[in-house]
DNA sequence: TTCAATGTTTAGAC
DNA sequence: GGTCTAAACATTGA
């Protein structure tokens, strides 16, 4: 679930509490997920072992100068020549425990409240990679369906990283102006406008949830087709696209399925949801039902009502 | 037991 | 090339 608003609210998190760290040792408990080299697909011919050996070797004593985003990647700026880039896809989580409390749980990490929190002892059987740093502090990735990946990046080479190259424009940077969400919609205007909302190279960061927020509050279906969407339309959907995420990120994003804060707490945008996740219930704004039909695999939320 | 679930990539059809 | 669909990744929970 974690779509830009998360990925955001997790780097602010962690750049605040990682940089000027320094890493002392790297757990890896699943090889498969971390990978060296810009290549998308992580290097078949690269032996597990030696990928593991290489990529403790390349982050030990690495001082994390800086956690950044791009779309819904991470990016961990080391001191040194490397870079980590970090995909969560689906249900990847960080979780970070400081000396203090670890020192409290006995290196346990556990979260009391049940109501506004994930409640579970670190590492479970869902870690993978744990980093400990040298202040005694300590960072675990979690990820149930072990979907995401952690991978090093020479910063000679960052330029030839697939997805990278192909992230449309960052919906809530400056220059991010109605012309440049209109050009880049309707280089796909035979789509469908969810699926082309959706679509990273179109405008980064948006998934299934803002997706389908935005269109309910600009009152347009999801099976439109961009070519039949008017100008009036199109600029209620560039407004609300800045004004969802906006509001997700100070909430701290949507804790729909396995998104948590780095202490494992939950955000809060899902009381705020309008049809994401309500099919069946009665639409906040009109009463009528919430409706979705199937986009592409993917689930589109509707109000029939509310949406033309 | 079957189905659906946040993201992304890839393959195949037209 | 664009667009659509389905499948793959692995697991959980309803």
């Amino acid at each position: 679930m974690p779509e830009l608003p998360e990925v955001q609210t997790v780097v602010s998190e962690l750049n605040r509490k990682l940089k000027n760290k320094t890493i002392r040792s790297v757990v890896v408990n699943v090889p498969k997920m971390i990978s060296i080299g810009p290549a998308t697909v992580s290097n078949k011919r690269q032996v597990a072992s030696d990928k593991v050996r290489i990529f403790k070797r390349l982050l030990l004593n690495q001082k994390i100068l800086s956690v950044k985003r791009r779309a819904k990647l991470l990016i961990f700026d080391l001191q040194g020549p490397w870079s980590m880039l970090v995909h969560l896809k689906m249900t990847g989580q960080f979780i970070f425990e400081d000396q203090k409390q670890r020192a409290k749980t006995g290196g346990k990490y556990r979260l009391l409240n049940k109501k506004t929190a994930l409640l579970e002892h670190l590492p479970s059987k869902h870690t993978h990679v744990v980093f400990y740093f040298t202040d005694g502090s300590v960072l675990y990735f979690n990820d149930v369906r072990k979907f995401g990946y952690l991978k090093l990046v020479h910063d000679d080479e960052i330029g030839q990283v697939k997805e990278l190259k192909e992230f449309g424009p960052e919906p809530l940077e400056k220059h991010f102006t109605f012309e440049v969400f209109s050009a880049q919609v309707k280089k796909r205007a035979r789509g469908k406008i969810k699926q082309v909302l959706m679509d990273n190279k179109v405008v980064a960061g948006i998934g299934n949830i803002y997706s389908d927020e935005i269109l309910f509050l600009s009152g347009i279906r999801p099976e439109r087709k961009v070519i039949n969407i008017q100008e009036r339309e199109l600029r209620e959907a560039y407004a609300n696209t800045k004004k969802v995420l906006a509001k997700a990120i100070k909430a701290k994003g949507s804790s729909v399925g396995d998104f948590v804060r780095t202490d494992g707490s939950w955000g809060q945008m899902g009381k705020f949801h309008f049809v994401y996740g309500r099919s069946g219930q009665k639409c906040k704004k009109c009463g009528a039902i919430v409706q979705s039909v199937k986009l592409g695999g993917r689930t589109a939320s509707f109000c029939p009502h509310c949406q033309k």
